[in-house]
DNA sequence: CTATATCTGGACCGATTAGTCTAAAAATGA
DNA sequence: TCATTTTTAGACTAATCGGTCCAGATATAG
């Protein structure tokens, strides 16, 4: 996975997943059928991985306000310093094969609807709480979060100081929350 | 540069650079060198693009807060259906290249930089003309509104309804002035 | 019309691509 | 220890990559 990572599809070649899974040539064809299928593989658990962080950080269990915080708080990690530098294997991937990709692009929209989904969820869940500042609707808000975070993602290529997008990441925060 | 805005780098091949040039092989190596300076050519024709419509569209010559409603309203086009699906080939340079291309690096991060100044800039006139809501501070909100708009760029691969991103714009620049 | 300069299509090159296949090595089981 | 199965490294193929080069077409000049 960490191959397709930083080098897109293209850009990996089979040396490279040779080297990274230390398989043979064989077995991994063996394995997986074709660099396709082992990319749609990766992309697959990179997408459940990232899934399942948000389900943890946005949980009914905290603060709707606190998962938020904590939500915004990792992508600042992600996306700032060397972090950053190493991209986003499902941004890259939208940007490079959506478009060009059938398998790719349900995945990427479905990441993307399933990610604005929890948000809104976490977003009511505050508003219901009165922790939200009026006129805010949770699901326009979703998406401008959304939106936001995967262009911290772009941004973050430039290997941005954490501190400075900490403090975007806050100052559009505090525009949501009362 | 057309041919690399939606195939990427490295997605891009010769005979595609052939046809769209309409040159023959040796023309094209006689007029750009190679590959690599052709693609950076085209990139800095797209940064340009980019920079003299913001001029244009965040002029001191409009309202501030008129300009940056057309700012958002021209990424809204650009992000949404059909030509949000063509992608934006900064962004997909920046993920697909930033980190292993040097001359790529500096465009892009060089890019963000004068992008951010002039958003910057708008606000703070709006700020000076008593548009801003209290506690907007241009700096950060400009970060936020390049983070918001690269983000669009990302989801806008999916194609969604222009209708949609536009709310989401309008929703995003309602939180920062009066 | 001829001589010169320019441009063009495409043959060609070595390297590399994704993917197949086989012969030998390693592991397993009895 | 020997037979069977599994795994391995890497040779190999056909296609394509970026890049070079040249013969012939075209344009220009005198």
């Amino acid at each position: 996975m960490g191959v397709f990572w930083s080098r897109g599809y293209h850009g990996t070649a089979l040396p490279d997943l040779l080297r990274a899974t230390k398989l043979s040539r064989g077995s991994l064809y063996a394995a997986f059928g074709d660099k396709h299928a082992l990319f749609l593989r990766a992309l697959d658990r990179y997408i459940a991985d990232a899934l399942a962080r948000m389900d943890v950080e946005l949980s009914p269990r905290h603060a709707p306000v606190d998962g938020l915080r904590t939500f915004l708080a990792g992508y600042v990690e992600r996306t700032s310093g060397a972090s950053g530098r190493r991209g986003c294997l499902l941004v890259a991937t939208a940007m490079e094969l959506a478009g060009h990709d059938e398998d790719v692009e349900g995945r990427i929209g479905g990441f993307f609807k399933a990610m604005e989904a929890r948000v809104a969820s976490a977003l009511s869940r505050a508003k219901a709480a009165g922790e939200l500042a009026a006129g805010v609707e949770p699901a326009s808000a979703a998406r401008i979060l959304v939106c936001f975070v995967e262009g911290l993602r772009v941004v973050g290529k430039t290997g941005p100081a954490r501190t400075t997008s900490q403090a975007t990441a806050d100052a559009l925060l505090d525009r949501f929350i009362r």
